[in-house]
DNA sequence: CTTTTTATTGACTTAGAGTCAAAACGAGGC
DNA sequence: GCCTCGTTTTGACTCTAAGTCAATAAAAAG
C-alpha cells in the first residue's frame, strides 16, 4: 500500500480515510438518522463543503463506510480461508471469522439493510455501489471456494450445487447475526451468546448439506479446531 | 372484531387504521428516509397535526406499520400451524407461510432493521414497542410449539433444545429473505427465485437438526405436501 | 512580486419534522 | 333557532440539518 501516487492524490486519499474513520464512529454511535454532517465536518476539522468534494450525499458516505466495513469482513474471511485443514475445518475457520466480525460490528447489517431501501440506493454514486459489490463478492468467493473444494474432495455429496450452499451459509450467518442482536428475539430465545447462536446455525446448516465430518460425529472436535484457528490465524487480535 | 366501543373511540381506531394503511403504502414506495408526513396527511385527508394526535414521531408511525406487518406474518404462521400432518410437515407449512410473506413484503426486514438502530428505538413510544414485541413473540411461539411437539414425538433427537432450534429456523428464514433480495448477492449466486432459496435454507436447517423425515429421504414428498398446504390452508389467496 | 489556477470555506437556500394558538365543530341549554 | 362552553382539528410557524455556491484563501506559474 506504499503508494507512488503524486502527493496531491495521496493526500486526498488520506483525507477520505480520515473522513470515513470518523463517519464510521459517528454512524455507530448515532445511527444514520441522527448522523449529521456538521458534526462530522467539525470532527475531521474540514468544512462541510469539503466533505461534498469527496461524497455526493450523506447516503454516499454511509455506503462508503459500509464498504469499508465489508472490506474488513472480507479480509477476515481471506485470512480464515488460508487455514490448513479439512474442508469442513476451513468452513469452521470462516465461521469463526464471521462471528469475530459480528462481535466487533453487531449492527453492521442494520446499516447494510438501510442501504438497500428504495430511496437510498439511487442517492449513492454508481461508482461507490460498484466498490460495495466488489467487497460483497470477495466474501462470497472465499466461502464459495471452500464449498467447491469440498465438493471436489467428496466431503459434500456429488452434484451438490456450490453456489446454493454458499448462499445458504451466508444467509444463515447474516440471519443469526441479525436475529441474535434483536432485543425481542433475544428475550424469547433466552439471552444466549450471539457467537454461540451463530456457530450453531453455521454447523447445522453444514450438517444439513451433509458436509463431512458432521458436527455430531466423533471425528469432529470443535474445541480443538477452534483453538488451532485462534492460534494459527487470528493470533495477535 | 365487531367492537362495542363507544362511537368516538371506534372512529379513532378506524382513523388510525386508515393512517397506517397509507403509511405502509408510502413507506413501501419511498423508504423511511423519503417518507414524508405532509404527503401522508394529504393522502389520508387529515392535517399533520392530527397525525401527531395518534403518533409521537415519524419513527413511531414506522414502528406501528412494522407491527401491523408483523401481525400479518404471525397470522399467516397461525394458519399454517393448524396444518394437519407430521411435525416436519407442519414445519414445512410454516416455511411456506414465511415464503408467502417474503414475496408479499420483500423489504419488510429493511424497515425492521432500521427500527433497531440506536437512535430509532428511543424515539418511538414504549407502548408501541411493547406491541411490536408481542407480534414478534406470536411468530416465535407458533414455530416453537411445532419444534416442541417434534421433540415430544421423537421426530427430533431427544434432548434437542427447542428454543435454539426455533431461533435457528427464524434466523435462516430472515437471513435468506434478506440475502435473496440483496442485489449484489443475487447476482453472485445466479438470480434464483427468492422462494426457492428460502425453502432450501429451511429444509437444510431442519435436516441439520435431524428433524425426521429428512428432506433427502424417500418418505418426504415435498410437492405433495405443498399442494396440500395450498389447498387446505392458503386456499383463497 | 504579480497573475492565474485550484482548493476550501461557511453563509445561504430549502425541505420537512414537529408545535401550538387559533379556528371549526358539536353537545347541551334556553 | 342560536348562544355557550368544551373538545377536536388545523395549518402557519419554528427549527434543524442536507446540500449549494459565490467569495476567499492557498498554491502554482510566470
Amino acid at each position: 500500500m506504499v503508494s507512488k501516487l503524486p502527493r496531491k492524490q495521496r493526500e486526498r486519499l488520506e483525507r477520505e480515510e480520515l473522513i470515513l474513520e470518523h463517519a464510521q464512529r459517528l454512524l455507530g454511535r448515532d445511527g444514520f438518522q441522527d448522523f449529521n454532517l456538521d458534526e462530522l465536518a467539525r470532527a475531521v476539522e474540514y468544512s462541510k463543503g469539503t466533505l461534498y468534494l469527496h461524497f455526493e450525499t450523506k447516503e454516499d458516505i454511509a455506503l462508503a463506510v459500509s464498504t469499508r466495513v465489508m472490506e474488513m469482513r472480507a479480509n477476515l474471511f481471506e485470512r480464515a480461508s488460508a487455514f490448513n485443514g479439512s474442508t469442513r475445518q476451513r468452513a469452521a475457520a470462516i465461521g469463526y471469522a464471521a462471528r469475530k466480525f459480528a462481535l466487533e460490528h453487531p449492527d453492521h447489517f442494520c446499516l447494510q439493510m438501510m442501504l438497500k431501501s428504495n430511496s437510498f440506493w439511487e442517492k449513492s454514486s454508481p461508482d461507490r455501489r460498484r466498490l460495495h459489490g466488489i467487497q460483497t463478492g470477495r466474501s462470497f468467493n472465499f466461502v464459495n471456494q471452500i464449498v467447491t473444494d469440498a465438493i471436489v474432495a467428496g466431503d459434500l455429496p456429488p452434484g451438490t450445487p456450490a453456489h446454493v450452499v454458499t448462499i445458504s451459509l451466508i444467509s444463515t450467518t447474516i440471519g443469526s447475526q441479525v436475529a441474535g442482536t434483536e432485543p425481542d428475539l433475544q428475550m424469547l430465545s433466552g439471552n444466549g451468546e450471539l457467537s454461540a447462536l451463530m456457530r450453531l446455525c453455521q454447523d447445522r446448516m453444514c450438517d444439513g448439506w451433509q458436509w463431512r465430518p458432521l458436527s455430531t460425529s466423533s471425528d469432529w472436535d470443535y474445541a480443538a479446531v477452534e483453538s488451532r484457528i485462534r492460534a494459527e490465524i487470528f493470533t495477535e487480535d
